[in-house]
DNA sequence: GGCGACTATATAACTATTTACATAGTGTTC
DNA sequence: GAACACTATGTAAATAGTTATATAGTCGCC
């Protein structure tokens, strides 16, 4: 429903499938992900629908790439996509049902479980900042001044920034919650940062 | 991957496919989705694989159900999943991809679409705030004396509380960077809430 | 007594996604 | 020169999820 829409906003520079798959895995990764083997048939068939037209190129290294570009109707495409507002489908949080349930094992072990999810969510977090550390380096100073481009990538940015540095501090609360219960059962447990 | 395991986590209590629907809308469903569809043929693998038992019973309304009670071989299954610690899939966040490509429309029509976006994560916020206040009246007034299973799912409420609340918080940062580029350009938009 | 709403279970067809495999060129390292 | 890593494009098979449809009992309404 979402990808091909997804590969049409890539494709404002024309690129290949490879080229697109590195693409996500810059900054899109965050959230979005398609593998390979998901993007070359959607692709093929966004080409078929007249939204993307397609050329051979010889590339620098191994064999020669398929590069697309994107057509008018794909722009059109694109832009109705966007028109028709905010697409919510239903999010899957597999770590929260986990969390939901995990009464149904001993807090010793619930307290894992959250220290590991406090070390990941703090992990994103930094690699967001240094992203936001780079790119402000170069021409997001002044961050209202950035062209319209680079204001919605920046706001996209500022999202995760802020959906992260709250799962840490979320974690932080629930931990207290969990070894406060430990404590009370006679359990000592120190409040260790795992760092992989 | 997932679904097994949440069906698992959600037959504490013994249920029919239908009663588990039901359960999914009523508190999993900000977390988690599953249509009826999907529940009924996997229930029947768990049965197959021993994780759970079920029986026939009558109903008082329709006709009879199947009702699936977990083996200890089911337990022993969830217990090993939430012991393996969080399952963090990657995330699909249709609406941040949109945001990203977003100046591929016109300025008035961005801010439009934060404005839907805000609204709905406020919708969502005062759902789980009406959750909250239904339930403090009955026990959770002092959230720290809470039974484990009362502690783990109050920790679950509190991410989407605090989620929900910054993300609003975020679109309300965003339709201000959005509108005051729309303001110098000439035109004029009134910061209108939507309420449907 | 027919209709619609709700309870209850299930299958079929389709779309989306993941994992595994196949193929081939190019450059580097042992 | 063999092995390995990386570039490059794809297919096949499997799993996950959605949408549509079928069946059947109960209850209340008109």
């Amino acid at each position: 429903m979402s990808l091909p829409h997804v590969l049409l906003g890539m494709l404002a520079e024309p690129a290949s499938g490879y080229d697109l798959k590195q693409r996500f895995e810059q900054s899109v990764r965050y959230f979005w992900y398609a593998e390979l083997s998901q993007i070359y048939p959607a692709l093929a068939k966004l080409e078929k629908q007249g939204l993307l037209r397609s050329k051979q190129a010889p590339s620098d290294k191994g064999p020669s790439k398929k590069i697309y570009t994107r057509t008018g109707k794909g722009k059109r495409a694109l832009q109705e996509w966007l028109s028709d507002g905010p697409v919510l489908r239903t999010e899957r949080l597999a770590y929260l049902t986990q969390l939901f349930f995990l009464d149904e094992i001993p807090n010793a072990r619930r307290i894992e479980f959250m220290q590991e999810l406090r070390d990941d969510f703090a992990q994103r977090l930094e690699e967001l900042k240094l992203i936001e550390r780079n790119w402000a380096s170069e021409d997001a100073r002044f961050p209202d001044n950035l062209p319209d481009g680079e204001l919605v990538k920046h706001m996209t940015l500022r999202s995760g920034l802020m959906k992260y540095a709250m799962m840490v501090e979320w974690c932080e609360e629930c931990l207290g919650r969990l070894e406060s219960r430990q404590e009370s059962t006679g359990h000592r447990n120190s409040r260790n940062r795992k760092v992989s």
